[in-house]
DNA sequence: TGTGGCCCTGGC
DNA sequence: CCAGGGCCACAG
């Protein structure tokens, strides 16, 4: 028997200590020997809870003066949860992030472990055919023939695996697309059956038994193709790459040849995607090429299942992992290879809570592991540019566009010369009308965006001036007609749509501009002949519709697509011969410094929508700002992205912004507005009492741009250093103050690293 | 964040 | 005089 001193970092628990307990462990071990301990979980007594769930940070031999007096600490796992790189990528973000260790532990753990589950394997539900089955599906006729598309798909793979084990997990069957009552329906019918699963430890390099790690053959590269899959294969070490391809460069071809290669090494492969485009036909793809178990995380999971598959992960059986931001987190033995696809993407950097950049911890874990991290974009934000000039970053091209389809053509409306009509109130120039006409004449696709969802922004009453705005946020309501209600876009407040103004009882309500609803009603109108679809959060409430939303676009259905975001990014739709933007000036002029980085990566991103397969497309961008600099340059002009960012580069440089200085937010909200204002405000004063880190200013503490939400009182004080290293200095003085001080009841602070919304 | 203690209020 | 609720300090 021997006892340690285990420092533990509490999970979930908003504390910047870490503390000391005694472990103790049967055998005589060194605190040295146990360093397989680090990331274990342990139950610790903790202030006035008899049991709270902690994580090993560091271990210490006993020193017995001190260890009479600590607490003990029980030990839940054998080892280390997560693996040495991943252990190491999240002390590296809390240090880095200015962020309580034991919440960033929090943020890495499945649900499962951080409720103190046990971590080793289950048995899963398998589905395999019943024995009959074939027969049966043979002689079915009329009512017992299986019709739905999903359910035969099912089946289908079920006999297809009969080669090896007849069955798979359910988990497995609903990442390739099937819906659960598509399962449910042919359990019923007894075509299938649901089996436990034994416990499995075989890896997935051992179940290859040395066959080939690939199923089919992809198709041949072009040479700038080649020649990136030949330079990241033969990095040594570490080494990242900034892969930019434009778009429907042949990018995920890139990607899988890399992970071939990485796969033939014995080594796993993890794919970080936007949410956006972690789509069954994605997954498909991983999983017609490779003859490895490919799993995959995202948002549509349950905590069953993303525990199943953190599991799994961690017994190193899943030799690919595709997911979104968080997936970074899950362990893979031997990890070979990261990529981040879409590098760009805003929606790799965390909002909330633990606010981390999926890229600054992969480059960590990647460093860790010793292997290359791969950013591919068609539109790579300025940071990654900046270094891959500077040589930090490897710069990998793919200038030809796969399949030789033809760049689309961009075209700019000058919003100012069209008349006012009718299309104009929901933002649709004659131009672009005419333009839609044409094309859906000819059969083939349109896709619109505006990046507003609802019928009308605004409700006012023309008797009084009174403009319905939500009760919880500094926020108005927008109208929507389709459900009948007043909606708040914060908070997700909703009311039903008033006919009087409650105010002065008067019943004038005016509607004020446009959203995604009424551009559908107006196109409804105006060609009521083809089919128009609208894509938005409220029209898709989650991936399998969206899923099944788009496959009817793709099959022709409808021929005019209206939508938001969700519509930007990764999606295919060979017979679009025409994308409009139908409002891009809101990106041209904004407070925020990276407004017109979005907007340029916006534009290239629709762009590549149009015109993707063998017809030839075309882009209009509508906007009252048709001399911007930046809409001249990308669409007159015709620049490309690359230089057209990096004329932005000398103003960052001046007013030293990113990527050139860094920036922090010191963060506070609370309901009650002054204690909110005034703990920040006691921090300004505290830090700016002795002289700050050379090169970094402090602002006042200001409100943030809406200052109440979800009926909290926001604030902030922004932080800028000239360099990461000085601003890093003045955040350690910031949480010091903090952890004397104390954070009032009700206050909640938080610091921002490397913010992306100006808040 | 969780929690027990402390103090205040109000009801009988 | 006691019960209950809100607020606060503090944690190895």
């Amino acid at each position: 028997m021997s006892v340690l001193i285990a420092n533990v970092a509490l999970v979930n628990r908003p504390l910047f200590d870490t503390y000391d307990y005694r472990l103790i462990l049967k055998g005589r071990k060194s605190a040295a020997e146990c360093a397989y301990l680090k990331g274990a979980r342990v139950l610790v007594p903790f202030g006035k809870s008899i049991s709270s769930l902690a994580v090993i940070v560091s271990l210490k031999d006993h020193a017995l003066q001190q260890s009479a007096t600590l607490k003990e600490a029980k030990l839940l796992d054998e080892t280390g949860l997560m693996g040495e790189d991943v252990f190491e990528s999240v002390l590296f973000g809390a240090r880095y992030y200015h962020y309580p260790l034991g919440q960033c532990f929090f943020t890495a753990l499945p649900l499962a472990l951080r409720e103190g589950k046990s971590c080793e394997l289950a048995r899963v539900d398998l589905l395999m055919l019943c024995e009959d089955a074939p027969a049966r599906l043979q002689k079915a006729t009329g009512k017992t023939r299986i019709k739905s598309p999903a359910q035969l798909k099912l089946l289908s793979l079920l006999s297809e695996e009969a080669a090896g084990t007849l069955a798979i997990p359910v988990t497995e069957a609903r990442d390739r697309g099937i819906p659960p009552h598509a399962i449910t329906a042919l359990l019923d019918k007894k075509l299938i059956r649901r089996v436990k699963s034994e416990i499995d430890y075989t890896t997935w390099q051992e179940g290859l038994k040395g066959g080939s790690v690939i199923k089919e053959q992809g198709p041949a590269l072009n040479p700038g193709q080649a020649y990136a899959v030949e330079r990241v294969a033969s990095a040594r070490g570490h080494e990242t790459f900034l892969l930019y391809g434009i778009t429907g460069s042949g990018k995920t071809e890139v990607y899988l040849r890399i992970i071939e290669k990485v796969l033939e090494k014995g080594k796993a492969a993890l794919v970080l995607v936007p949410e956006i485009a972690l789509t069954p036909q994605t997954f498909e793809r991983f999983h017609r090429r490779f003859n490895v178990p490919v799993a995959s995380l995202h948002s549509a999971l349950s905590d069953r299942e993303r525990f199943e598959t953190y599991l799994n992960a961690r017994y190193g059986k899943s030799a690919i992992l595709i997911g979104t931001r968080s997936a970074l987190f899950t362990p893979l033995p031997g990890l070979g290879l990261i990529v981040i696809d879409e590098e760009h993407d805003s929606s790799f950097k965390q909002g909330d809570g633990f606010r981390y950049h999926a890229r600054v911890l992969a480059r960590e874990r990647a460093r860790l592991c010793n292997c290359p991290l791969v950013l591919g974009s068609a539109t790579p934000a300025l940071e990654s540019i900046v270094k891959a000039e500077s040589g930090e970053y490897t710069r990998l091209d793919l200038t030809e566009r796969a399949g030789g389809a033809a760049p689309p053509h961009l075209k700019l409306i000058d919003l100012t010369t069209e008349p006012l009509s009718q299309g104009m109130f929901c933002g649709i120039g004659t131009t672009l009308e005419n333009a839609i006409g044409e094309e859906t004449v000819k059969g083939n696709q349109v896709l619109l965006f505006l990046n507003r969802r609802g019928y009308s922004r605004h409700l006012v009453c023309h008797s009084c001036g009174n403009i319905f705005s939500c009760p919880h946020c500094d926020n108005l309501l927008t109208v929507h007609h389709e459900e009948r209600v007043l909606s708040c876009h914060i908070c997700e407040y909703r009311e039903s749509l008033p006919h009087i103004c409650p105010v002065c009882h008067h019943a004038e309500l005016v509607e004020t501009g446009f959203g995604t609803e009424q551009v559908e009603e107006f196109l409804k109108n105006r060609y009521p002949d083809v089919g128009v679809e609208r894509i938005d959060r409220d029209t898709v409430k989650n991936r399998d519709e969206l899923e099944a939303r788009l496959e009817k676009i793709r099959r022709g259905q409808s021929q005019i697509v209206v939508g938001t975001q969700m519509l930007a990014k990764g999606h295919d739709f060979p017979d679009v011969t025409l994308v409009g933007i139908i409002d891009i000036d809101s990106g041209l002029y904004s407070d925020d410094f990276r407004s017109l980085e979005y907007t340029a990566q916006l534009i290239t991103q629709v762009a590549g929508r149009a015109g993707r397969a063998l017809k030839e497309g075309y882009v209009i961008v509508q906007s009252h700002h048709p001399d911007h600099e930046l809409l001249y340059n990308l669409i007159e002009r015709r620049s490309d992205y690359l230089p057209l960012v990096l004329s932005l580069l000398p103003l960052r440089q001046q007013l030293k912004l990113p990527p050139y200085g860094a920036q922090a937010f010191l963060e506070s909200n609370s309901e009650d507005r002054d204690a909110a204002h005034a703990f920040l405000s006691t921090l300004l004063t505290g830090l700016t009492r002795e002289s700050l880190p050379q090169g970094v200013t402090l602002s006042p503490v200001l409100s943030d741009k809406m200052e109440k939400r979800h009926n909290r009182f926001h604030f902030h004080i922004l932080a800028s250093g000239d360099n990461e290293t000085s601003l890093a200095a003045l955040l350690d003085k910031a949480v010091n103050a903090v952890k004397k001080g104390g954070i009032p009841a009700g206050v909640r602070f938080a610091i921002d690293v490397d913010p992306l919304l100006m808040i």
